[in-house]
DNA sequence: GTTGGCACTCAGCCGTTATGAGTGCCAGGC
DNA sequence: GCCTGGCACTCATAACGGCTGAGTGCCAAC
């Protein structure tokens, strides 16, 4: 049904329309591209294209615009994930090479985000439960309180003061901190409580209900922890580029970023580590969202995702080049967790 | 010059031309409010305060709307600052005292600003500097590493731990705590390190130099200190009540909230602490926003401001309703820093 | 399968006209 | 001296109509 020509017709007018924003006409795409044929062919393969829904034209006298499904096609088929240049690439090392914590990373990656794409951006917070331990202290505050720090693998760091039912020796403390360090570095917080779970039966029966009341805390610190549904916002003045169409599609964005939840859902699942995951039109899961796109993907130290980053833009957005974008500062921002 | 009736005149313009958006004419204005004349007579008033630059006229024919001028006169002389129903302040301070932690109690401030004024809202975090300190605690990790923990009056805990060049006794750290805690508990953190510069003299010899270190250490976690460069943004879908001169109002809002310095000038400085400070137009400290007004104040524990809060919108804005409900959140929030 | 030709459609762009909201001014009245 | 009704005037906006040109669909010829 579709030859590689038809193919190619698709493709040339979704790269004219995402750069011009305005229907385009037979004529000027056998001038913008070499097709080989002339216009009135490329009349003809257009017409199969709506036919098959694949472009559709604004109004009867106008040029051809693609649809969802166009771009689905564009995404999925006609294009590749563009590679930066290395000059790109290294301003993007650089710049998030100069990040001093975890805040700012997100911060950099968000801004960063925005520029390269020139839309809005959106970063999730590393979540918690999913990264790993790296450390956990145990300190003697006074005699019945103590205080536990916890950092993970992507910089966090959470603490909580345990007030003692009864003192704790010093040697038992020591014996504590290291027992725990056995059990839980390197695992995922998600499983730490699980980890830690038979430890009071190592100590001695005076200790091992205080010793059960400080894993208590622990695993309450781990559940209590919302920060995975935090999010980095940037870049919010290109939405000026989605066009003069204020409640269709400004108002409903702005009103997403707002909560933090949809946005969420917007950003998807981080199971779908490696490739980058687009969202066109209806797909994506925000029904006032309809002319909008997303492309995001997972991130997170080493190759295991923790979270998500993307963009959101109009549909009609430049897909490669996002694609890339986001791409690239996801690798990039794992491989700063995974040595910072 | 300007009698109590032109007074009201001006006072009704504004009212009507906030509330309708639209320029007003004389003949609306005698009909919706009780000035007790004709419109010809009314029209006579406008004439004058058009020609004391109060008023003009977007074009001939059509009817007055305020000047910045117009407006300021209008915020200073003819409306005072509304109280809120029992009913609203309840319900602020119902949800704000639900607020968890400090990070709460901003976004929560912020959300609850939007909401009450329709307008974006913004929440500069409490400035570390300026608040006070409530404990400091020094404990041992080992036997040459100290933990130093702060905790303010605003409920921020900053953390340190110093990589001691010589062990401390743990009767010397005991110490430690006590001189510093009686140097700078309920002091000013910008004050703290004045006040603990002499506290090396007090220790054995041996120890100075170690103690010396550890206040340096204290003293550069102040100084470290950016908080007061963090603000909170909420209500950006707000924005679209601004009207649809995009780019003239929006995109320059849009970038400006970017900006976290840009928009902590807007807030303008603390000191203006009792009071609800009001820039309108021109006043605002930037050139591209010359078509909105920033409604702020300072809040912080007690009376005492630690940061700013406020609102922004167009000119055009309800003044007394906005100025009555920053006024409002930022003492509840005052009241929030105290108790917590 | 491709191409040039041609009739057809229709959004967008003036130019014109009609409407009416609102004003400024003036002469008369309290 | 201030207020008021009346009136002429201005001008943004809407409505109408004709024109233009980009772009299409179709068809006959290559």
């Amino acid at each position: 049904m579709l030859d590689d020509r038809k193919l190619d017709v698709l493709r040339a007018i979704v790269e004219d329309y995402v750069s011009t924003q305005e229907p385009v006409g037979s004529k000027v795409l056998v001038e913008r591209h070499q097709l080989g044929v002339s216009p009135a062919t490329v009349r003809n393969d257009m017409a199969v294209l709506e036919e098959e829904g694949f472009i559709t034209q604004p109004h009867t006298s106008a040029g051809r615009i693609p649809t969802d499904k166009g771009y689905r096609l564009f995404v999925d088929k006609l294009t590749s994930i563009k590679t930066l240049t290395t000059a790109e690439k290294r301003a993007i090392a650089t710049f998030l090479q100069g990040a001093v914590d975890l805040d700012d990373v997100v911060h950099r990656s968000v801004r960063l985000l925005a520029q390269l794409t020139q839309q809005v951006a959106i970063v999730q917070y590393p979540t918690l439960a999913r990264s790993t331990v790296r450390h956990v202290e145990v300190v003697s505050m006074s005699s019945n309180r103590l205080l536990l720090v916890l950092i993970t693998s992507t910089g966090r760091v959470e603490q909580r003061v345990v007030e003692l039912r009864r003192p704790l020796a010093d040697d038992v403390i020591g014996e504590l901190r290291a027992q725990l360090n056995a059990a839980v570095v390197g695992q995922r917080l998600s499983e730490a409580a699980t980890r830690v779970a038979d430890l009071p039966e190592r100590f001695h029966l005076d200790d091992k209900a205080v010793v059960t009341q400080v894993i208590a805390v622990l695993a309450q610190a781990v559940a209590d922890d919302r920060s995975d549904e935090k999010v980095a916002i940037g870049g919010t003045a290109n939405m000026v580029r989605f066009g003069e169409d204020f409640d269709h599609s400004i108002k409903p964005l702005l009103e997403a970023l707002e909560e933090h939840v949809v946005l969420l859902k917007l950003l998807g699942d981080v199971s779908s580590s490696s490739l980058v995951t687009v969202r066109i039109g209806h797909e994506v899961p925000h029904e006032s969202l309809a002319t909008t796109s997303v492309v995001a993907t997972g991130y997170g130290p080493g190759d295991r995702a923790v979270a998500t980053l993307g963009v959101v833009g109009p549909t009609r957005m430049d897909y490669p080049t996002s694609m890339a974008a986001v791409n690239a500062v996801a690798r990039y921002v794992g491989r700063i967790l995974t040595d910072g």
